[in-house]
DNA sequence: CTTGTTGTGCAACTTAGGTGGTAGTTGATA
DNA sequence: TATCAACTACCACCTAAGTTGCACAACAAG
């Protein structure tokens, strides 16, 4: 992508902001940009298949993808991660060069970065910003994989339910950030259980005041409320 | 540690046959175990604490030591990792330098090497060769926790236990290797279940022919019946 | 406005697998 | 070689949560 591309300033801005590019020099990020080309894709596509992630490394502008894995015998469904902007994917492959087997799908019409891998992993030994940045990133990966198969053992649906809505709840303004419009079968899938459990599980915390429920979107009523609830139910987390 | 120290070659050796340390230059190695001191555990001690990894990382010599994490109201526990010889802990505190909550107990009698944390983390920017040599094992631990993940939600406990011995046999003896000498309680807390759950499946697999059974301690009669059993049971599992 | 599709609410049913208990074995240690 | 703690085998029971099914509501597309 030369600098004199449509949106150029956009898409640098935008790295700019997201925490493995920020603390990047400006003149090794424009470098770094010149690899890269953007592209588009609807909701509901395929943005990332399992095979084009070997040779290609992806930074998201805009939009969300939902990363799943299925098993095939049960049709059950596991929505491992949701990215958004400023998220890198495939971190996996571009640390260990295999194949990840992975269904990814537009959550929203979304805008990428494209550059080959191979020129990515140059970059983490000639650009120390980008390799001493990208550090922090694997470890937040680390910790959220360890606990989503840690809370999956240790958790019944309930507590892993709330614990997905709390985590994403944003503080000001109490509403769903980055699992908004999502339904009940996709929140689900997300912490290993089926619809109907959590619809189940939905219908009471309603019932009980502590969530407005319309279609696609949970809003939490009274924080406080919520927290003490969680608490009662599980004395000695946190 | 001084070159002087007793074993010092045999600390130097089994460092050069870890993953992690085997692409790094003697000269730089040398570097290195300078500032790695060792220390002894007998088994069923804890040999790394919350606390101490917060300023310490070490790396295992011989023994292993059984990571894992516990819900203190239900009581239920569950083994995220056994580490080895060649194991650097813990890898993602010195990623994101945040508390990392878990239990660690020594397995066997071991033997660490140890260093402030603070100093690994600028080994990585001034050896390239073990910041290089870092990556692959980091995407190893990211693949294997998002696959305990994917497990537990997408696997019965019956294909979670088999997974779990194929994965830890030696292909020339057809004996456990890593997991070996563990007791039914302590498989069932790896793959997310309990004792009495294990023991029902290893019973069946004992009363197939597919497993010989002794005082903890397992080990596969015939590889090809027990994978062909496994196939059946999930047939679209590769 | 009509029609098809997707999401939600509820109820009846099934089941994998977790709980608890007990009796017998093994192996370490004194 | 006796004692004791840890491990294993086996059984009976229970429940969280998964499955199935259906009616209705909302929305999207023609």
């Amino acid at each position: 992508m030369e600098k004199e591309t449509t949106n150029y300033s956009y898409y640098f801005n935008t790295l700019k902001q997201s925490p493995i590019f920020s603390e990047v020099e400006d003149d090794v990020l424009h470098k770094i940009l010149r690899m890269f080309h953007s592209k588009k894709y609807l909701k509901d596509n395929y943005p990332l298949t399992s095979e084009s992630t070997m040779y290609n490394i992806y930074v998201i502008i805009s939009g969300r993808v939902e990363i799943s894995v299925m098993n095939f015998n049960t049709d059950r469904e596991y929505i491992i991660d949701i990215l958004g902007p400023g998220d890198i994917y495939d971190v996996i492959c571009l640390l260990d060069k295999k194949e990840h087997n992975i269904i990814a799908t537009a959550l929203d019409d979304m805008e990428l970065l494209v550059a080959p891998i191979e020129v990515a992993r140059e970059w983490l030994y000639i650009h120390p910003d980008f390799n001493k940045a990208l550090l922090p990133y694997l470890g937040k990966q680390l910790r959220h994989f360890e606990e989503s198969a840690t809370d999956l053992v240790l958790y019944d649906t309930w507590t892993r339910l709330v614990k997905l809505i709390l985590r994403n709840t944003d503080n000001d303004t109490g509403k769903l950030s980055l699992i908004n419009n999502l339904s009940h079968e996709q929140i689900a899938k997300m912490i290993g259980s089926a619809r109907n459990v959590v619809n189940r599980h939905i219908q009471d915390l309603k019932n009980s005041q502590l969530l407005s429920v319309q279609r696609k979107s949970l809003e939490i009523n009274n924080i406080h409320k919520l927290i003490e609830e969680f608490k009662r139910r599980n004395p000695f987390l946190i």
